[in-house]
DNA sequence: ATATAACCGAGACGGTACGTCCCGTCTTCCA
DNA sequence: TGGAAGACGGGACGTACCGTCTCGGTTATAT
């Protein structure tokens, strides 16, 4: 999928035949992206992307296995570096920073894409898979070594379960999110990391 | 010919014409929650509720917009008497339970046709509308509840946004819900108990 | 339906049965026959009828057996005095002018919801009997009628099969209706008289 | 690469994609044929069709646009050795062969269900010009032929309109096809073409 | 140079579910 | 006890989208 890929032609064989246009690779992710942000998940049909990108269905399928792990490529090929580690110096401002970035995340059109990626996880596996490897479970990552810097740092204390931690901060704005009860900005992330940071501080 | 209206005087009157079928209605409640129950929310399709419950498709139509309105109104009906203030003395007992009896739920077969529906509502705003309405914010009442009591008692923070409390508390279980990325059992609900009432008492 | 018919009771007895039946029998074909006219017999339902008449479907089905034959019912009552004998003294004249009044009545609107209902009848036995019996024989025994009165007069051939020298008069105006290759107008009903009874007479 | 094919120079140009299936097409017929004659127009329904020719619906919605569509062409695809000019070297005899075939043909079960498609062409514009220019108008040109080649020879008289004579010939059959009112066979075909052709022969 | 792969666009196809429509029957209450 | 109101089962309709499958034609590397 990237170029290192097609570098070496040395030693290893490469494969003969034509190779995988690149050029079609991007045109179904922006077509796709496009789609998303028009008409939802569910308005984004395979023939749509087709259509739009000028690449065949039959292209589609056969780089994608169905037309929700090319939404999930599409979303995450525009979420490049969105969760960089702002590492203030203090964890509650390191805090503060990455949740109020993810709420206003949330409340974005991209958010609304984002919800229904995981809306589709619930019933599609394969979805699960790809968003928690792919967006969760690094998020999560870099989250971790925020909470480890504040562990070191003696701010917050050594005996919550860090997984507990990241959830007590992460968990009210998914909350939010697909319930949308109450509204997602702001005041609610640092309403939240005020009450949540009392509960984790030292 | 006293009364011009030939009400029946039994607070509302009684619509002329054959009444809906009140075991019809029954039947397709039932039929839809042991198919939710078997397939999940995707495979079960309209023509397979019709079938097992012996009421016509035009029926079901007449009476539910779409399949997932029937759905939400067959899982409610199983959830009448679920949520039940605890009122053990303590506020933070109450919450342990409250949270506890959350996750066993979310836990719970029942558990996952909740996680396809809140999944359903994220592209159809009438199914969000519903479950907010009728699951969602009932739930919330009884915990706003339950915190103005803590409150009341000076066991919890006065200036905290009661909002923000509830999502505390429950946003890490749905959390856990839609993004499986955490298990969702009796220890982390204790865990997270534990870590947010520090946040939130007094 | 209206105070008026409930109101007397006085001289003349009052039957107990069914006070309002005729007006509703007449007010079903008199919307049947509008509807019939304005929608044709594929669009005309039996509710529309039921909505448009104020009778309630079941009354309607309790009276005739499908809506086909309420349509040839308020087909037929606009028919009444149609097909009269001309007895002009000469049995070219007379079948002159029963093939005129038969091209006429094709080529009219009723003309159109008569072809429908011969269409109906292709596939539904009692429509057929309805209209043979009610439509097509007594027309039939008024022409044979006329036909023998040729033949007694000397005029018509007796040697010709009544029934074949009919279907030659009236057979090319119902090719005519249900083919639509051809026009429907005086001069067609002039030139089959024309030809036709060079083949009838002596 | 000398003549094989890779121009297209066959006339029309290959379209680009997969082109579609004629086993497809032909089953659909095959199947349409069965059912007509098994179970009449009306009990034909679209999934029958798609379910005894293993042709799903949608494919059959591509290319047909309604139900009587495909019965229309089965229809004519069963009828393609029909109007043979008999050319017996008389006008009497020729139009005698073909009034007795056209009888022998309403008469028999095909023939059955070509009334049931005439019928629908009551009602549906697009069946009734599919069934004038490939069944009826042919025909009538065929007879039209048939009909100059007598007034040629001088059997029959230049004064009719050949409309007005194939009318005669054809009118009564069809008659007595939808109305039912008297026998089709080989009799009632001799007497009408014996009557008949007194008018019209010179 | 030429053969051989693998690629690609176009688009037809089988399958599954959808939601609508109309028919003729049934149920309830009213006059 | 007939009749209006209107709910019901049944069954066909035509549509939409999915993912697969030919077609003919296009690049690349490998010989």
């Amino acid at each position: 999928m990237s170029d290192s890929d097609s570098a070496p032609a040395s030693g290893r064989a490469r494969r003969a035949g034509r190779p995988r246009s690149e050029q079609a690779r991007r045109a179904v992710l922006q077509a796709c992206t496009e789609l998303l942000r028009q008409r939802g998940l569910r308005g984004t049909t395979t023939d749509l992307i087709s259509a739009r990108s000028g690449v065949s269905k039959a292209t589609i399928y056969k780089w994608w296995p169905s037309k929700y792990a090319v939404a999930v490529d599409a979303f995450l090929s525009e979420m490049y570096a969105e969760s960089s580690d702002p590492d203030t110096g203090s964890a509650y401002e390191d805090f503060r920073t990455v949740v109020r970035g993810m709420i206003r995340f949330y409340a974005s059109s991209t958010g609304r894409v984002f919800a229904a990626l995981v809306a589709e996880a619930q019933s599609d596996p394969a979805v699960a898979v790809e968003l928690r490897d792919r967006l969760i479970t690094p998020r999560r990552a870099m989250v971790r070594e925020l909470w480890e810097r504040g562990v070191g740092r003696g701010e917050l204390r050594a005996d919550v379960d860090p997984e507990a931690a990241i959830d007590l901060l992460f968990g009210p704005a998914m909350y939010r999110l697909v319930a949308g009860h109450a509204p997602l900005d702001e005041a609610a992330a640092d309403e939240i990391v005020r009450v949540a940071m009392r509960g984790l501080a030292s």
